[in-house]
DNA sequence: AAACTGCAAACTGTCAACAGTTGGCAGTTC
DNA sequence: GAACTGCCAACTGTTGACAGTTTGCAGTTT
């Protein structure tokens, strides 16, 4: 551990700092950081071969985004989900793409929807061969969508609730999960949103993201319903 | 120009990051900084007698927040907001509120609204008194409102949505606006909000947000509707 | 043995200096 | 006079070192 490793080499963004905040967040996204551990600073910008100085930039960047949980003089942590953060964060997620159906509804082109059903058919495809690495697709028909929506604030707000719910499922291992009923779910969805029925596309969204928030506790092994139960594997802010 | 100024002494938070994010928000929120000003980051670390390692983080977390915009080697820039940013962030608030409206019907209690009856009439004589200052009681009935819908996650987006709007609405010099008809509005919701009608709640929420919309527009001198205009004091990032 | 005290190592917070980039200005050319 | 070129000042990006805090451990006490 004594020269740059690097094993994940920095991006050609502009600058370390910019660059550290994307290999960061993979490394966060994907595990290679495990939640609630701790972010040792010295041995990390060691890792990438930079300064504590663009690091730091970056973790404060990702705290921000909700990745990572800083407490003053005892560093930055993976942060960990309670089943209530997971709940609050769902129904942020409504909030969000509930509106961003309605806004779709209206402004969506048919080559919009023609495009959501082809990300569709390509998933089923892929679905068919291996039920394996199903959610980042899920994730990206839903993105996708709020895209479509055509608001880039909207859009933000809707990454960056994903990228906790994506690392809240990071907790525990990830399975098949229900990615063929998601997948109908979605089509169904745009088949709705071709005949521009408001009501009827907030209603089935609805119902999907509540069928994909049971999922998610059920994948996390949290009761479906009942009491507040906080998670200990890494302190709150203080 | 030569001692550190202080003008504006920095709060006994834990550290000086932490302390600088909250006064330079200030800052930026009561035009002490332009929108589109570039922060000089010597000059601030000076005037704030620091040094530009824990201003350059609180930069970062504001431009997370959308306070900032940072572009690479050229500085940091209060941000400033085209007509469509505003429609945007209006869009993006309506999502946030309207759901707010829904969870707050659910699980509001009496007392808490009552105490959001109690705001209105502070704010009431406040405005019989002197009509200036009436926005910012305004934003806290709303934050209050998503407060008593008991998420979070939601309280934080709509806080953030909220910092920038009133950035946006510091581009052009306060105008007593609409402050009565918004508290009549306000005493309105209070009362659906206490019969438990939802549908009803979320319509009034949504024609006030429509209200309050078309006022901020035309507090800043721009199209009620109309082609997209850009901004053109500060540069976009890059 | 359990609890408390004090030290030491490890780590974060902060600083001051160095390096690289940008933007503008003076001088030159056409 | 306008456009171009090259330099210089100002500022941001990054670094390595120093200072203060936290945490765990060894030693002591009860």
């Amino acid at each position: 551990m004594s020269e740059p490793v690097r094993s994940r080499s920095l991006p050609r963004n502009n600058t370390f700092s910019q660059a550290t905040e994307t290999v960061l967040r993979e490394m966060v996204l994907d595990g290679t950081i495990a939640p609630g551990a701790r972010l040792n600073e010295v041995s990390i910008a060691a890792q990438l071969g930079i300064s504590r100085g663009p690091l730091r930039e970056a973790i404060q960047r990702l705290s921000s985004e909700g990745l990572l949980t800083v407490i003053s003089h005892r560093g930055a942590f993976v942060r960990t989900f309670s089943r209530q953060d997971i709940v609050e964060l769902y129904e942020l997620r409504c909030a969000l793409e509930l509106h961003a159906v309605r806004l779709a509804c209206e402004r969506a082109t048919d080559e919009d929807l023609d495009e959501l059903d082809a990300m569709l058919s390509d998933t089923e495809s892929r679905i068919r061969e291996s039920s394996a690495h199903a959610y980042p697709q899920e994730l990206d028909f839903h993105l996708r969508l709020v895209l479509v929506a055509g608001n880039q604030a909207l859009m933000r707000a809707a990454q960056d609730v994903q990228r906790q719910l994506a690392l809240a499922r990071s907790m525990s291992a990830k399975r098949p999960m229900r990615a063929r009923a998601a997948v109908i779910e979605h089509a169904d969805l745009v088949a709705v949103l071709r005949s521009r029925d408001v009501e009827q596309a907030t209603l089935m969204m609805s119902r999907h993201l509540d069928h994909s928030m049971h999922s998610a506790l059920s994948v996390l092994g949290l009761p479906q319903d009942g009491a507040t139960e906080e998670s200990d594997t890494a302190p709150d802010s203080e």
